[in-house]
DNA sequence: TGCAATAAGTGCAACCGTACAACTTTAAGA
DNA sequence: TCTTAAAGTTGTACGGTTGCACTTATTGCA
């Protein structure tokens, strides 16, 4: 009568619950305080660990605040792979650009955790980085759609740029208005504005 | 017979020669021996001074590589402001982002120079960071030249996306084609290509 | 000419994030 | 059951950065 679920074993369970911990204790203490007076022995120690151990866990102390990555990459190159049929490749970045920006304004939750991260310079410059190292995925996918090779500099270019798009918009006044702005540009070229 | 030349006066000129001496040794101990393995307090030792002195000079370990930082915004704006006439505002950018690249692999001493910064993932991003605070400047000049208001957010696109060019361009194989394709890509948009 | 204000420079101590090494505990699998 | 490997711990150290109290020297003004 032994529970003989072989799921995914208590030692990785353990693990997860550890993990899951220490983002919790750190997002909470994080919104509390400020990310700047929060330090990595405050987060182990609400989480009832070693640093060593969180640092095991997250290879920064930014990392913490961006836990769930990878979905944001597969969302990324989903829209573009799994568009609606007829509906440009532009388009289809535009539409998810923008749809990221008007759903990080929807919760409340959201909401902070968009002011925690701009208030932050140093999570800013991570989250950039972060999200440009979906820049070689977003080219390839780009690629494949065209059906032109991967080294096609003008994949890296779009990539590239169409990705910059959400940085620019973070910095301005009216987001939705600047990724509009950088699409019309990435469409149709300067000229045709003006 | 008191030397009467109301210059930079004393003070301020050994200030220069600290902040020279600081900028000298530390860019030669990192090309000697690379940056992570040089210590701000080598530095300091080098040019005899103190550890505290020299973050009063720099405001940080990578401060010290970029020194000349005015002049890199001043040729950026003059390229587009004092551009031959007839040219257009995206040639002008175009022509400006490839110059810098050509530049910086002529003289050798340049290309040791970008190897170290390259070669130096704290380098890379400190660079960028630097390199993107002129976006604003450029979004102004390129107000000024089209006679549209600053707030525009045409401007903002095209001064963000055309900066970005260069980081683009840096991790490319090869850079000069990378510039051109993006350029190519605010230039006429991404349906002419294709 | 002399004096007060200002700013460069110093020294010290501490903090924080991060890395490493040696050790203990605990679960998994043969 | 026994071996093995991973998770976690403890302690220690390094390097960049900051704050404070202090000294020295230059400058501008009375």
């Amino acid at each position: 009568m032994t529970t003989t679920e072989t799921g995914p074993g208590r030692r990785e369970r353990k693990k997860a619950a550890t993990h899951q911990a220490l983002a919790d204790a750190a997002l909470r203490l994080f919104l509390d305080r400020g990310y700047d007076n929060v330090t990595v022995r405050e987060i182990a120690d609400a989480a009832d660990v070693s640093t060593t151990t969180l640092l095991k866990h997250f290879p920064s102390k930014e990392a913490l605040v961006f836990d769930r990555d990878s979905e944001v990459e597969a969302s990324l190159i989903a829209a573009v792979e799994n568009r609606p049929s007829g509906s440009s490749l532009l388009s289809a970045l535009r539409a998810h650009t923008r749809g990221r920006i008007e759903y990080s304004a929807g919760s409340k939750e959201s909401a902070d955790f968009m002011k925690l991260v701009h208030g932050t310079p140093a999570l800013v410059e991570y989250w950039h980085k972060m999200w440009m190292r979906h820049e070689h995925a977003l080219a390839r996918a780009i690629a494949a759609d065209l059906g032109v090779p991967e080294t096609d500099p003008r994949c890296a270019a779009l990539a590239h740029l169409a990705l910059e798009t959400s940085a620019l918009a973070q910095r301005a006044g009216d987001p939705v208005r600047a990724v509009d702005a950088a699409f019309d540009l990435l469409e149709h070229g300067w000229r045709a504005g003006n």
